[in-house]
DNA sequence: CGTAATACATCGTATCACGAGGTATATGTT
DNA sequence: AACATATACCTCGTGATACGATGTATTACG
């Protein structure tokens, strides 16, 4: 799929993959994987830049012996998703433009 | 809207401006306006992506003492298009997977 | 004992949208 | 005549960002 589709799309995914249960990074990616595929640099990248936006916390706690980096939601993290669902309007409205006409010929 | 929720979209969109009819700079922008506003600089740097990527052709022709630059699409353009439709399914899919269990409660 | 899986992270690169700025003509407006 | 606005083109620099490459460390499997 076009990387430059996903964008915009990548870091609601992530947010929603959160949504219902703290989750952790190894865990988020194959949880995503069937619905976008991104890779480890993508996704801690993307981790970052919403904990920084205060969309999301981190909490650290030992699994097995390892470490690992729990993903906590925010409030203003679910305001992103519900934004996010306003928006997908607009990315409708530019799809019609782009097919309109397109059905006939099909 | 979101700039990166417009990316992946605007290549297509201005494939789409010239679709059916040949046309020139500043009539895309003011075509697409009701859809998705983008910039001049935008513009050009798209058309020159696209014709670098033969997906579309340039002539110059006098309009009213001005010159004018028409773009035309090609078959791979067409194609470019087709592709669109296609990887919007998964598209779809990803935005399901992100309003997933959220109907409920809103 | 090596390989894969789990789990984290950083750095450099390429792509790209856009604001700021530039050029030039035609059409109002005062 | 002077000025603004619309039409019409273009370039350059910047910031955002997805990703491959790379690195570290532990556990599980064959």
């Amino acid at each position: 799929m076009d990387i430059q589709l996903k964008r915009g799309m990548l870091d609601v995914c992530v947010l929603a993959a959160i949504k219902d249960e703290d989750s952790y990074g190894y865990k988020i990616i194959k949880d995503l994987k069937p619905y976008v595929e991104l890779s480890e640099s993508t996704l801690y990248t993307i981790l970052k830049r919403l904990e920084a936006a205060s969309m999301l916390t981190t909490r650290t706690a030992e699994h097995d012996g390892r470490l690992r980096k729990y993903y906590h939601i925010t409030d203003a993290g679910h305001r992103r998703i519900e934004e996010f669902k306003r928006e997908w309007k607009e990315v409708i409205s530019i799809y019609q433009f782009v097919i309109k006409g397109e059905e006939e010929h099909a």
